[in-house]
DNA sequence: TCGGTCAAACCGATGA
DNA sequence: TCATCGGTTTGACCGA
């Protein structure tokens, strides 16, 4: 899986990287950067060492079985969870290893966390979707800015176009040494498909 | 207090 | 049938 790095100003156009995404690194999950971080520890964080302790995960548990029970299921709202830092932490760097989980590495990550499987894998889905969003908006910037130096490009074109149209209508006039008539000094002739002019300097009259 | 943002959770559609 | 996806809802939080 191909990993752009976050802050790439490349503008090559290879674009269309599908699966590819910019793989944001801890402590920035996402796109908040220390924004979020510093809203994970003002909800979930005692005060103390910032550690997760078992009453902290007991109570974690607690409320998440409660919102189970609780949720659009049961007829009440539903509880949101909070992640810790930790658990952003380790979400983020299997998400680094890979975007996707088989149903063991789910399992495995979901006891490590101490999370249920399904939030494990609700969590990969979002962060899935939200690579994706990120990589939409990049590629979306790239092609703005493409169409704005093909549009300078185009109007440069069209000036220099009409330039030479310009000198086609009143060219410069040479006398003929053969015949003291008038000739133009050369003859521009225009391709009808890509509109580029060429110029056929007239070097000898007996020639043509 | 209110509007905006972020992210967890949910839902329905879809493909293998 | 299950995993995944896109879209949506919802709750927590922040700053004006």
């Amino acid at each position: 899986m191909a990993v752009m790095p976050e802050n790439s100003t490349c503008l090559e156009l290879t674009i269309s990287i599908p699966g590819s995404s910019s793989s944001s690194s801890f402590p920035s999950s996402g796109e908040g950067g220390g924004y979020n971080l510093m809203r994970e520890l003002d909800i979930n964080q005692v005060p103390s060492n910032g550690n997760i302790n078992e009453e902290e995960i007991s109570i974690e548990e607690e409320e998440e079985e409660s919102c189970n029970i609780n949720g659009v299921n049961g007829g009440r709202p539903r509880k949101k969870l909070r992640l810790t830092k930790e658990q952003s932490f380790l979400l983020e760097e299997s998400f680094r290893q890979n975007h996707t989980l088989n149903p063991k590495q789910k399992e495995a990550l979901a006891m490590q966390l101490k999370l249920k499987p399904r939030q494990v894998e609700v969590w990969f889905q979002n962060r899935r979707a939200r690579s994706k969003l990120k990589q939409t908006e990049l590629e979306c910037e790239y092609l703005k800015r493409w169409f704005g130096s093909l549009t300078e490009q185009n109007r440069r074109l069209k000036k220099e176009v009409q330039e030479l149209r310009a000198m086609k209508v009143g060219p410069p006039t040479v006398l003929s040494p053969h015949s003291c008539q008038p000739r133009p000094a050369s003859t521009l002739t225009m391709c009808p498909h890509c509109e580029r002019v060429t110029a056929t300097i007239i070097k000898d009259e007996s020639k043509i």
